[in-house]
DNA sequence: TTGACATATAACTATTTACTTATATTATAA
DNA sequence: TTATAATATAAGTAAATAGTTATATGTCAA
């Protein structure tokens, strides 16, 4: 088993203290299914668009997400490659998987998949 | 080994939040070396009683320590009990040791230990 | 019973936060 | 081109947060 990395408080406070909000704690456990575009978060999350885009931009700055353009939408995905990806990745670890409300989006026809068009 | 129990992320979220806190996070990281009292917060962290207490009571409030009036001193400690203890636990586990603080505490004479005199 | 120490609570304040609505940007399609 | 869809940014606001100082409470010892 990989020994985990140490992180000193004075990083893993800030990444905590992110993802104590409901919201992004539910995206990256979203985002640990695979990628998934902004549309599809506001579709998830009861809530406009420039609040999930404002927490994605949180997500981001500090180095948790990452983004790609592709045509019109906006995927993200979990950075993996970010030293407090391992902390992220322990945490989404214990929580419930989030499969169900990506399922929910496919039957409701508002999944994004990269093709690039609805299904 | 043990599985990791699921928590859910309505109960997540408040705990990741509150120990998103440098201040807080060190706290929980300084008694899993053993329990503190407030004096002794007081001697580690460079800021108010007050604020020191509120901290530990937010820390209380949610379940995460233990505290127990001995003489005039109160002491604190991890509530191991807590449903979400195992969380709290592994993200614990993946801090540096806070052993050194407590060592110059002991060294400048201001360690509190139950017998119950400053050494 | 009085003084000193340890801790908690109250009241206040500056800052941060998480939303909102309105608007700008960017890409695609008609 | 122009309209539409997806996303980002700006500006404003109410609520939450973390600290402060002042004061109250509780314990012990002289």
């Amino acid at each position: 088993m990989k020994t985990k990395a140490e992180v000193p408080i004075e990083k893993a406070a800030p990444i905590l203290k992110l993802l104590g909000d409901k919201t992004r704690l539910t995206m990256v456990a979203l985002l640990a299914e695979g990628e998934c575009c902004v549309c599809e978060f506001t579709e998830i999350f009861n809530m406009s668009q420039p609040s999930i885009s404002q927490h994605l931009r949180k997500l981001r700055d500090a180095g948790a997400v990452l983004e790609e353009r592709r045509g019109q939408w906006v995927f993200y995905s979990l950075n993996k490659e970010n030293e407090l990806y391992p902390l992220v990745e322990s945490l989404i670890s214990q929580l419930p998987s989030q499969k169900e409300k990506l399922e929910d989006l496919e039957r409701s026809g508002n999944r994004i998949v990269w093709c690039g068009t609805r299904r």
